[in-house]
DNA sequence: GTAATAAACAACAGGTTGTTCATTATTATA
DNA sequence: TATAATAATGAACAACCTGTTGTTTATTAC
């Protein structure tokens, strides 16, 4: 990936850095960071900061990357599965597993996470977030899971509202503490997903 | 609402604070204007500024309350049509004419809206209409469109679930130009809401 | 042990902020 | 229309953050 240069102060150096701006986030939000507090809170001298970073924005990008980064692989694991129970007829049961893997993930990465999707975080992720989401699901391959010749509405508000919707569970799954299991996220998501949201209302016989 | 002091200098000068403030979030973004900018765009002097708003973030606010005050009227204007469309056997038709009223007001503030909804806008302002959605269809009043003994799912999900994804669609046709009418809008947004996301893609029988 | 290099320290100009004050211009109203 | 009220201007202020640079100190890899 990066260079493979780990040199024990630069790693010790960045990890105190994106350590501090977690806490950061969660505690002003990202807007009303300086790069002063980041280094305050690191313990850094500013101009390290510097040495490593263009600015907070940059720092933000490199984190989010590797998440992203994280995310492509759990989708690529994942795949094959989907596209097999897809063509079964259990066709309920394609996504479960895949998010269930999500959730578990978020999981375990839940402080980046509740900080950046949260409501001081990162409004750009969640945009770029959006649209991984939408070329996991219809991407230019082939065997996408979606084809857009079957479609009641037009695909780009279709990705938009899964993309959003999706987001927008984990972002309260993330912000009400984590409650609930993966496995249980991963029922309510696809319920939501499959039946709709007027249904899981009771709203729809 | 507000004092009604209409002195004419000061309508001039929140108006073209106003105007500038959306000029320069859909250039730059919210949080890389300064004051400055704001002051420069108008033409207005700095210190008038600061005589009328505490900062930038501060006369968001102010824009986006009149913007939740004309969205409040909106609702309370549908709401006893919905309901009744709700207890007649065609649910279906109930979000619908609701929703074209909510696309019309959007079509018509769309300069504002899409700049506070836009990748460079407010993130604390959709967590405001995300809540402020909630409450509307699921409010402390006795007889909400919603009632949680019939959910499937938990309330806070569901809520998430509708409330990010109908900000989602609205953003998207706002980002894309409003090609789509009112109507069309309301269509599409119905059409995913009530048969949802999985049968709008054509993945259900 | 030594050379390489990361981090600390300190100082810099340039920019924004929020405030204050005296001065000028506009508005409401009598 | 004259006048009192008040909004806007222009200028100055200290405080703060930024991004950069050059020097010194400390740590690391080999």
């Amino acid at each position: 990936m990066r260079n493979i240069n780990p040199d024990l102060r630069v790693i010790r150096t960045k990890e105190s850095i994106r350590h501090a701006l977690v806490e950061l986030i969660n505690e002003k939000g990202l807007e009303a960071i300086t790069v002063k507090d980041i280094t305050t809170m690191a313990k850094i001298n500013r101009g390290t900061f510097y040495a490593h970073y263009q600015d907070k924005y940059d720092l933000m990008i490199k984190c989010e990357e590797d998440i992203m980064i994280d995310m492509s692989k759990i989708t690529k694991q994942n795949y094959p599965s989907v596209i097999a129970a897809l063509e079964t007829d259990s066709q309920n049961l394609a996504p479960f597993s895949f998010a269930v893997s999500l959730f578990e993930y978020l999981n375990i990465n839940s402080g980046f996470m509740k900080a950046v999707l949260g409501p001081k975080g990162d409004l750009s992720f969640q945009t770029r977030l959006k649209q991984f989401m939408w070329e996991t699901l219809y991407g230019n391959n082939p065997n996408a899971f979606l084809k857009e010749e079957n479609f009641l509405v037009p695909g780009q508000y279709l990705a938009a509202y899964m993309g959003t919707a999706i987001i927008g569970v984990i972002q309260q799954w993330l912000e009400s503490g984590r409650k609930e299991s993966p496995q249980e996220m991963a029922r309510i998501l696809t319920n939501l997903t499959v039946n709709g949201p007027y249904f899981a209302a009771g709203l729809k016989k």
